[in-house]
DNA sequence: TCAAGGCGCTAATACGAATTATCAAAGGGG
DNA sequence: CCCCTTTGATAATTCGTATTAGCGCCTTGA
């Protein structure tokens, strides 16, 4: 069961008693100017091409143009399982929609370790370059890396806004979609706000609370989500909350239901983006939230773009931000009068 | 911004002061008789290796005919989105934990055309060959093409069983699965039982249709999913429903309760796999249904495991049947007493 | 009759990595 | 001092295709 040598044009030259050179210029259809061949020449390769169903090597091809058509796809998380899939997927779905329409094969880079459950970029067996250039996804990504990789001259485009310099992205515009937010809140008579969220460490997070600060009066800022972080928000005066994580704004709206507080006619509980962890509890007597969504499907979209771009030499607008969606919700009502 | 070039062997050459030729047998790791490199010369080009991020260009590679150490992923479903997603997405994710494990990357084979929503393998700028062999995912699968895969010698595995001779893959045993579904059916007292799916076309479907009849005395077939086909299924007598795909089954309940039917009291509704299409309604009231699930996460690992077998050049063991796991399930029961 | 130029095609080379044959230098034995 | 072996590395070739320079032949014009 040896499998027969593949049909190569040296094989059609000899057939049809031409070099090879003039089979790949019919095979091209060159025309250009000093390249020309006789119709029956050009015939009698045609028909040799035609009886053997010969096809181009696409990977020798490839060779002569240096270019793999390749794009890699590289996740802090495993890119299929784990709990946060449901975030990660939209973006997939936009990278794939972009690499299918480039005529691109997309390589995930499983080979790569995972430590401490986040995967290296850099590790001294990365097969980086097997790919013309590389979409990077993740909320935190080293810096370290991300430098390294620019300024080795390795093309890549990052799915959310990154800090460095020189460094494509497609990101999300969480400051204005939250100080949006922030300002229709303002505008239905809250005058203390808190920004519920790390607000440090991911761009995502600084972005938000940034924009958070923009926009409130008062700003108040907490980390952590519990019944007493709650209680000393409520005893700051604050009227409605700005929940970074729905995960979070789950959890805050049992505790304030355990107090006896409606949402949102006592609090109100804006939510400022998509769940990146997955929501405990009945879908059913989940709370439809105010606040914003991610535009996903088209970060990982332009994304693509975004490298396809670098790669053909482009030095400008490789940095894009995204409009995020608002949604409408119920979560935001008028401030009880005290 | 120019685009760099990549870095070759000749670059790594040129900086360990060797040639390339030694550049490629300290990567190859070469010590056959005959090759002998110096331990600090084959260091000093390891060193420059890691400074580099070098990787051997696949494509280059490939021409020499090596391993790339890339799975190729062929979906004729696109991967990512789509109402199908949730029933291929356990697949994926048995084969990004196979190719994790064994250290290969995944290529998945977007830039394929998309023709009346399905792709084609074998265009003319297929680069199949770019991967060092290629698992197969999808219910219907062009014959034809497959049987040219194995024709010319393209390492290819399949996930879900395959009619043709030489194909290797990893199934589900739907026949044993069904098969014993209806012999409980019929240890609880049916006489009668219908299976309800089109029974033909995919080999998933034929499988089934088989232990079916292998296992039901009175068989009878039906493929359309209707109110008219329902009652025609009553009036034969039918006391249980052999459903292959479970939106059809919500369906088909649904009728049986506008007749006034109890499901299973008067009438048992199995199921067999798991839901490929979307099920439409309230999931709260959707009915936890007697049947089987596939083992999609295994045979994802598995074809990945089938498919280096085969690389390695292993001739047995390439075709695979995994048993289904039963799902015990409300919707059975013994029949009414007439 | 001979230079100029048009035409049709081919030889040669590049692309990046793998492989084989070969070669230079060093070491050992007689 | 010569021959032979071992060691360590390289030049040259291969894979299949694309590209370019240029070679003969033929026609044309003066």
């Amino acid at each position: 069961m040896s499998n027969p040598r593949r049909i190569t044009q040296r094989d059609i030259a000899r057939l049809a008693r031409v070099s090879q050179a003039t089979v790949s210029l019919v095979l091209n259809n060159r025309t250009d100017a000093g390249v020309r061949i006789a119709p029956e020449t050009r015939e009698r390769v045609l028909e040799v091409i035609r009886e053997t169903g010969y096809v181009a090597d696409p990977i020798a091809r490839r060779l002569v143009d240096r270019r793999n058509r390749i794009i890699g796809v590289f996740t802090y998380e495993p890119v299929f399982p784990s709990a946060t899939r449901d975030f990660y997927h939209p973006f997939l779905v936009g990278i794939e929609e972009a690499a299918e329409r480039l005529g691109c094969d997309l390589l995930l880079f499983t080979s790569t370790p995972v430590v401490d459950g986040r995967r290296r970029i850099l590790h001294e067996e990365n097969r980086l370059r097997l790919a013309d250039g590389s979409v990077l996804l993740g909320r935190h990504m080293d810096a370290d890396e991300v430098s390294k990789l620019v300024a080795d001259g390795y093309p890549i485009a990052a799915v959310g806004r990154r800090d460095h310099d020189a460094v494509p992205y497609v990101g999300a515009d969480y400051a204005a979609a939250t100080a949006a937010l922030v300002r229709n809140a303002v505008a239905l008579g809250h005058r203390t706000c808190a920004y519920v969220g790390p607000g440090a460490g991911a761009e995502s997070s600084t972005d938000r609370l940034r924009g958070f600060r923009d926009a409130a009066g008062d700003a108040i800022h907490a980390t952590d989500v519990n019944a007493s972080a709650l209680d000393a928000l409520l005893a700051a005066g604050v009227t409605a909350l700005f929940v970074e994580e729905p995960a979070d704004a789950v959890a805050l709206v049992g505790f304030a239901r355990e107090r006896g507080l409606r949402v949102p006619a006592d609090l109100s509980v804006l939510t400022l983006g998509d769940p990146v962890r997955p929501i405990d509890g009945d879908p059913a007597d989940r709370l439809d939230f105010t606040g914003f969504s991610i535009p996903r499907r088209e970060m990982g979209w332009q994304a693509v773009e975004v490298l396809t771009e670098s790669l053909e030499g482009a030095a400008t607008g490789l940095q894009r931000l995204l409009a995020c969606e608002p949604v409408a919700g119920t979560t935001l009502a008028r401030p009880a009068a005290h």
